[in-house]
DNA sequence: CTCCTCTCAGCAAACGCTTGCGTGACCCTA
DNA sequence: TAGGGTCACGCAAGCGTTTGCTGAGAGGAG
């Protein structure tokens, strides 16, 4: 592969002119720089980015740590990251956390290795100490998707309060008084918020917290399953439900089936996480849909600006997920 | 960042040494060994993947070029690539194709100034050019997912011929003798082969070909809606059809349904490509399922094979579908 | 005519590593 | 005791860029 040597030579200049007028990084006279650029053509020259980075100490990509497999979106996220990066000139490279910490300790390491300008992270569960490591070694890093108030980096994810919140007035206004809710797994902060939001919602509707109408603690279709047999075994059984996920959502609305329940009709089910068959089933199933590309863009670009001025305090973004009107809330 | 001098110096050794003892190249006496490593321990060393890579050539690193957002088995692909190129000891950078010939170009383009040592490539419909440079630049790749003849280079893609004409096989064992199919978009390679399967399987079954009972020419939800109601509207309607993938099969369901049709009952539906929600819906949906994790990590163990002797004749390899058998099929 | 100021472009020192070549030190055999 | 063979390790030349410094020449001002 042709060097800036290469080129140089051809084109009679010294090799500082060639990296000169290829950076456009100090005026070069009109017939010098047709010179380089014809040498540049013949040669078909492309740069090295290796020896490039080496000198800069840049190496305008960006390393991607999440769970591949557990992400229900994550084409979607990678996606919109990618297209992103793209953009701004960076590349994209991934290290799988398998959504344990030490898959994620390796993870960070690995792309620490790799010399990215900055990392893209979702936390794995459970996970402490890769976070301090990242805080320590100064890799610029974005949180995505599990935001804590812990931390003190730059953050993105969805809203889980208000928009849980939204969830349950939208029943409540369709005239539910027993609204159940299946939560998430309970380490993770955004079950916590989203309990909150559905706490809140009750309130604000005027209804009273009933703690037999809380079934979970998962985030399978199984779990949802069983939260949902024994939310209907509750005196008083609820007429609506709410799910935490979208794994949990689609258990939930199979009981309900095997139950005998006309969903939207004597039975609502509305699901927090959008899932790619929520069309697809009838009646469809209501949802608030996660802005994943909007997360996934706003976390290349928080980590640019951070790229751009590391001095800035860090921000953390919430995202309103939407709520997607279909039939299973039965409102019409 | 601590660099090998930092370490050097620290253990009294010289920079070659502390190289040696990091690679393994050349035996090291076993107390200078101690000291260096208790010295790498000490400072923290991680090694600069870009220095070496100057030296080297090599990068280590295998660049993924394929649609982010067209390819429904996305994740699951790049799992599987990610982590046997992790085990490999090589890192994987994103490509978006944005499934278009343009975009693959600046996919392949970007991922060759970022020297990767090799490529996996889903090439993009309608694409020429990207191979023959990919030839020529002589970057070792491997076509993923899409197959064909034409090229000389390795590949690795899902068997479509036997595997359809095992789903006709099915159908036909239980009884039916009206198989329709709903066939994918022309231009792909994969759609005339199980097109091919599925004449192939009918005479297999002792049936006769119909070109009535064949429709489609799509690839989405809406396709596979229109393609089924037009194969209803035929003189001695179809009793089973098959579908060429995932979105179609979606859209015959929905379609057969509207139509009052009572699936895996008096009317049967198996689809080409597993899809998540197969067994969400009622009936679940027979598929024969692509064996993604298996081709992600095939793809990789050829272009490895290929990095270590360039030389071997190129060679594709075709993975067997699995029929997951559920309810849609009716055959009990 | 001298001195300054510009413009244009080359020189050479990094960047952090790998690796071929050398050189002591030591031991063994003749 | 000399010659040969091993071991252990250091030296220094790159790998392909970027970039601070320097210098030559041209043109203008005094």
């Amino acid at each position: 592969m042709a060097t800036m040597e290469d080129v140089a030579r051809l084109a009679g200049v010294s090799i500082s002119t060639v990296s000169h007028v290829v950076n456009e990084t100090r005026s070069v006279a009109p017939g010098t720089r047709e010179r380089v650029i014809a040498a540049i053509e013949k040669t078909g020259y492309t740069g090295n980015v290796i020896a490039r980075s080496l000198v800069t100490g840049g190496t305008k990509s960006i390393g991607v740590a999440m769970s591949l497999l557990a992400n229900p979106h994550l084409a979607q996220l990678i996606h919109a990251i990618e297209a992103e990066a793209t953009a701004a000139g960076y590349t994209v490279l991934l290290g799988d956390t398998l959504d344990h910490a030490d898959g994620e300790r390796a993870a960070v390491r690995k792309l620490q290795a790799r010399r990215v300008d900055g990392m893209l992270l979702t936390p794995a569960p459970g996970d402490t100490t890769t976070l301090e490591q990242l805080a320590r070694t100064n890799v610029p890093a974005v949180l995505v998707d599990r935001v804590s108030h812990k931390v003190k980096l730059d953050q993105v994810g969805p809203e889980n309060i208000q928009s849980t919140s939204t969830l349950v007035s939208h029943l409540a206004a369709a005239g539910h008084r027993r609204i159940g809710f299946i939560s998430g797994v309970e380490w993770m902060g955004a079950s916590e918020e989203r309990t909150l939001g559905y706490r809140l919602g009750l309130g604000r509707a005027g209804l009273r917290w009933d703690s037999n109408l809380v079934a979970g603690g998962g985030a399978t279709h199984e779990d949802g399953v069983l939260a949902l047999r024994r939310l209907l075994t509750v005196p008083e059984r609820p007429t609506a439900v709410i799910t935490g996920n979208g794994a949990m959502t689609a258990g939930a609305y199979r009981e309900a089936r095997a139950h005998g329940l006309e969903i939207g009709k004597e039975f609502a089910i509305v699901g927090h996480d959008e899932v790619d068959w929520a069309d697809l089933v009838d009646p469809g199933i209501t949802t608030m849909a996660h802005p994943v590309d909007e997360i996934g863009r706003t976390a290349v670009r928080l980590l640019l600006a951070r790229l751009a001025d590391p001095d800035t305090p860090p921000e953390t973004v919430l995202l309103a997920p939407e709520l997607v009107h279909r039939g299973s809330c039965g409102c019409r």
